[in-house]
RNA sequence: GCGCUCGUAGCUCAGGGGAUAGAGUGACGGUUUCCGAGGCCGGAGGUCGCAGGUUCAAAUCCUGCCGGGCGCACCA
């Protein structure tokens, strides 16, 4: 637990003894203790803690706010708390200031555990996967992938840090009914390349890679496919430009920092007969039917708005089926909690997916999707509408070599996964200096610099400041960061548990905000040993924070730009 | 039509039932003999879509309405 917890624990604990020695004194008559918060009040005039408990009381303890507050402030036992003042304040919040010298305490915290400052242990080590991106290996990667991409991997970093066993995993859909239509299409453009006059399939694939893609195939292999069999020839097709594409995906993910543990092959589920025996342990369990020559699962068992198909007439089954499937050996693998992150167009999914996994007897809340509202891309003033059929989509490759990694990353992370973002290519390509991302970066190239420079006057760097000289670090902008630094362990408890890493983001750019505040009014490199000392190791603290947040979001922490 | 979701400053977006709703950006004014001015400081800018309800207290929770996005296939 960081020091502020328990801080925060102490008082907490300390207020419902207050509580308690109150009733039994007969000044306060109440049944159970309500749930009130302990927390930092916006306006620093309201001091360093508020509590609303008093305001909480009113309804059962038949008092005014402000006089129970009264009485709770009386019976409140502060010693060992660090607390210096309590003031009843506003409608009857009990107001706290702290000693600041517990603040100190964070410098030689950081300076000791290093890029390992933040972690938490909520997780306990528990089994958590994270699926993401999974887009079709049919064509390239585009922005809606690029958001699913920052987004998941920077949950998985921010779960790991909080102590959980975390696998990033990518889903491959190389089976079902697209990739017939994606061999159709690559037929198509092997045999016009070759000069045959053959029309191009409805509803195929029109991106220009494939027939890049197809053009590779000629150079190794020349015509031979021309004379073979459809089938075969369709086969072989489909299996080297798979392979092609998922290397391109895997290389691009790379490129933008995602490195997965698991690549899992939907082909494997079906050839494995993993679909089919999931289909039958449904229908062992009651929940299959027959209707019109097809199976169907009952998902309105589980809150669905309709039973869905699970084979076909035809007898393939469906890519739910094969889903389901997949999501069942997730479990099998031993996964407590299993994370997926959608595109907000899959919403429909959500509650039959969980049906199926309740069906199958596992509890349907230790699968969690995060859906991701859609990236509407501008252009010249105008929405872009994306498509994979038609071909006309931004790619992840030229996000990355227009924007930039970091700043790309940092643009997708900064938001809550719920809203529609915007993206304006012309400003990101013309303007990505306005991107906040290097807003961050700065303040830690400029913390770099001050040690760079430091080194050079000859000051030791790796020398832990001692609690006299951190006594120094008064000022009101010392004191925001040294908070700032406490408060970081907590953020990432309170960001896992809600997997919401957009929160890491926000604390990335209030710290280095308060940073570059503190730079501009105070100088670290001063004549005084004692307080340059002290500033050093504060600076130090702060750059290592910074670097470790900045590592949650998946953007490089610069020395110099 | 039904379901999910969003609506907060000119624009892009934060906001854990709490006190005077924030940040970036844009426009405006100030700031460099001194560790990186890609910075800092300042004022201006708001019916938190609308209307009810719950609560000591609502941008936040509930209901209805309006507006945008998405879904409602034997596609994935």
């Amino acid at each position: 637990m960081s020091l502020y917890e328990q801080i925060k624990q102490k008082i907490y604990q300390r207020l419902e003894e207050s509580l308690i020695k109150a009733q039994e004194a007969g000044e306060l008559s109440f049944k159970e203790i309500p749930d009130f918060v302990l927390e930092e009040p916006r306006e620093r005039q309201h001091g360093d803690l508020a509590t609303n408990l008093a305001m909480t009381l009113t309804k059962q303890a038949k008092k005014a706010p402000r006089d129970i507050a009264n009485i709770l402030i009386a019976n409140l036992n502060t010693n060992g708390t660090w607390i210096t003042s309590c003031e009843i304040a506003g409608p009857g919040f009990i107001n706290f200031r702290l000693n600041p010298l517990w603040l100190i305490e964070v410098i030689p915290e950081v300076i000791r555990q290093k890029e390992g400052y933040g972690a938490v242990n909520i997780g306990k080590g528990e089994k958590v996967q994270v699926e993401f991106v999974s887009a079709n290996p049919t064509g390239l990667l585009h922005m809606g992938n690029a958001r699913g991409a920052a987004l998941g991997d920077s949950l998985a970093t921010l779960l790991s840090m909080a102590g959980y066993e975390v696998s990033r995993e990518f889903y491959i859909n190389d089976a079902g009914n697209q990739i017939y239509n994606f061999a159709l299409s690559l037929e198509a453009r092997y045999l016009q390349q070759l000069g045959f006059d053959v029309p191009f399939p409805e509803a195929g694939y029109h991106g220009e890679d494939l027939i890049a893609t197809v053009k590779r195939i000629i150079d190794k292999d020349g015509d031979k496919y021309v004379s073979m069999e459809e089938d075969v020839r369709r086969d072989y097709l489909v299996r080297f430009a798979l392979e092609e594409k998922i290397t391109g995906i895997r290389e691009t993910l790379e490129k933008f920092g995602v490195f997965y543990d698991v690549w899992f092959s939907e082909q494997s589920l079906h050839s494995s007969g993993y679909v089919q025996e999931t289909i039958n342990e449904l229908e062992n369990k009651g929940y299959i039917y027959e209707k019109e020559g097809a199976l169907w699962f009952k998902s309105t068992l589980f809150g669905d708005e309709k039973d869905e198909v699970i084979v076909r007439k035809n007898g393939i089954p469906t890519y739910f089926a094969a889903d389901i499937a997949y999501h069942r050996h997730k479990f099998a693998r031993g996964f407590k909690r299993v994370i997926n992150i959608w595109g907000a167009d899959h919403h429909g999914h959500v509650a039959r997916m969980k049906g199926a996994m309740q069906a199958l007897g596992n509890n349907p809340d230790n699968l969690q999707v995060i859906l991701m509202q859609l990236v509407r891309l501008i252009q010249d003033g105008e929405i872009v509408r994306m498509s994979k059929r038609s071909g006309q989509y931004i790619t992840l490759d030229e996000l990355i070599d227009e924007v930039g990694k970091d700043a790309a990353r940092f643009f997708f992370i900064q938001r809550d996964p719920d809203s529609t973002v915007e993206f304006d290519l012309d400003l990101a390509k013309s303007e990505s200096a306005d991107n906040p991302v290097y807003y961050v970066q700065y303040a830690h190239a400029r913390l770099c610099s001050i040690m760079r420079q430091a080194k050079e006057m000859g000051y030791e760097l790796s020398v832990e400041p001692s609690p006299e000289q951190l006594e120094l670090l008064t000022s009101q902008e010392e004191r925001d960061l040294l908070k700032k630094m406490a408060d970081f362990p907590g953020e990432i408890a309170l960001a896992a548990k809600m997997a919401e890493p957009h929160r890491i983001a926000r604390y990335a750019l209030d710290f280095a905000s308060l940073f570059h505040s503190f730079y501009n009014s105070h100088r670290v490199l001063v004549d005084n040993a004692q307080l340059r000392t002290a500033r050093l190791g504060l600076i130090i603290s702060i750059r290592q924070v910074l670097a470790n947040a900045m590592r949650i979001l998946g953007v490089s922490a610069p020395e110099k730009m």
